[in-house]
DNA sequence: TCGAATTTGTGCGTATGTATC
DNA sequence: GGATACATACGCACAAATTCG
């Protein structure tokens, strides 16, 4: 390889790219197969792979083994607004999009209680080893998993109270400020923190999709005049979602 | 490959893996070489390679050409608050950080005039082939290369003006608020869209990472009177910070 | 239904360039 | 300079899956 010129997989790969993004090669149309490549470009098979696995590893296409390479169709990712002042009856973060997403959003959800780990006793600013409830969501849109998301709330808070399961009773299902608020606990401020890592394979198998695809995480925490009420993480494959924040600017 | 059994360099990978997990390699000691691992699992050059390979792309490990492959460190990432109160002299969304972090950060910069491209020119709410500055910045941190930064700002809006080039003139390098401020642009909202997807192989090149690792990308909008005033979008490898965001609840 | 051709995925051996020690 | 090690590259082989006549 001369000096100042790139390796000839990215080369090959970064034209194929161009063409993807070019609509040349548009979504569920097949690569040149490897033997393609390697005539069209002069290269040799392992650079032809070398190129196709570049590609499959950003995500814009997939390979069926004795059937080619397809290029991937790339969803929009839909737009999430988290502006914090309407978070009234989101649970989960984006159960307010889910309830006016046109009724097609359903979730299961199940409670435990638990001790909390160092992580989540560092979030609610508890002692690890008190009792936290954990609730699992799973949402779905249309049948579909979308997103997963698990929320501890501290039993010093709620326990012995109406609104300690948080899918049950009266108040069952709806957002963790009216269930506050329904014990006297008024919530006022919204952290969130967003990460983004590959998904495991545990939940990639749940989400429907592939292990060590990007998921972003939301680690969202409720608090009540500096306490910490409530805190959860939101899992949803990347590429399905993006989070928009409104900020003022002073 | 025997039926039930999974790939040799998967297997050579799991082993590797297990003990980078265990801590019998421990961060910054040497994995074994291409020619050892050969050796101990009896398997070819082309399997060590590759099961090198599926540890770099997991990001466990890191190849130094001429020396060895080595653990890495994992760093937990790094809390980026965007409050947007304070967004004073951050022209990239990083850039208070920068500031706040010891005066180790520098960047370099190069602008140009262009057509805007549709994406930008929605962003703008401009006509797509109006003219607009785009900056591309590369920030480094102790000398690494850390994020990467695209901007456009109209011409319509700050052509023959002092502050048409972002980083030259008085107020060069000074933040978006500042530079439209001393044109009489009054900035008061900020829109960010937080996404992540599989960085691109010339992205991980620049920023030292591995092409298809994670990268949070933020395409953040400042808006003055509900006009958009400047885009930009900002590129970092997921596992270096996480945006932390402050809502108030009503 | 069968079989041949194609394609991906995996694996092997080797060679060369280049960075580091 | 020499030895070591990674990075890239070439050519080949075979299994499994798919496609198509």
């Amino acid at each position: 390889m001369p000096f100042g010129e790139q390796p000839a997989y990215l080369r090959v790969a970064g034209d194929l790219r161009q063409k993807i993004a070019d609509g040349v090669l548009a979504p569920h149309t097949r690569l040149p197969s490897q033997a393609r490549i390697r005539a069209e470009y002069g290269v040799s098979d392992t650079v032809a792979l070398e190129a196709r696995k570049v590609l499959m590893a950003e995500g814009l296409v997939e390979g069926r083994s004795g059937s080619g390479t397809y290029v991937r169709e790339l969803p929009e990712p839909r737009p999430v607004s988290r502006t914090g002042y309407r978070s009234a009856g989101g649970s989960g973060v984006f159960r307010q999009e889910q309830a006016a997403g046109g009724g097609k959003g359903s979730w299961e959800s199940g409670s435990s209680q638990e001790e909390a780990s160092p992580q989540v006793a560092r979030r609610l600013r508890i002692q690890p080893g008190d009792r936290v409830m954990r609730t699992r969501y799973l949402f779905r849109e249309g049948g579909e998993p979308m997103m997963l998301s698990t929320s501890w709330e501290p039993l010093e808070l709620t326990g012995r109270t109406p609104v300690m399961l948080p899918e049950e009773g009266p108040l069952g299902g709806l957002g963790v400020v009216e269930r506050m608020a329904a014990i006297d606990v008024v919530v006022d401020n919204l952290l969130e923190e967003v990460a983004a890592r590959p998904g495991l394979a545990e939940e990639m198998n749940v989400l429907g999709g592939v292990p060590g695809h990007c998921v972003l995480v939301v680690s969202r925490t409720h608090l009540a005049g500096g306490r910490p009420v409530e805190t959860a993480d939101v899992v949803v494959p990347a590429d399905r979602y993006r989070l928009t924040y409104h900020l003022p600017v002073r």
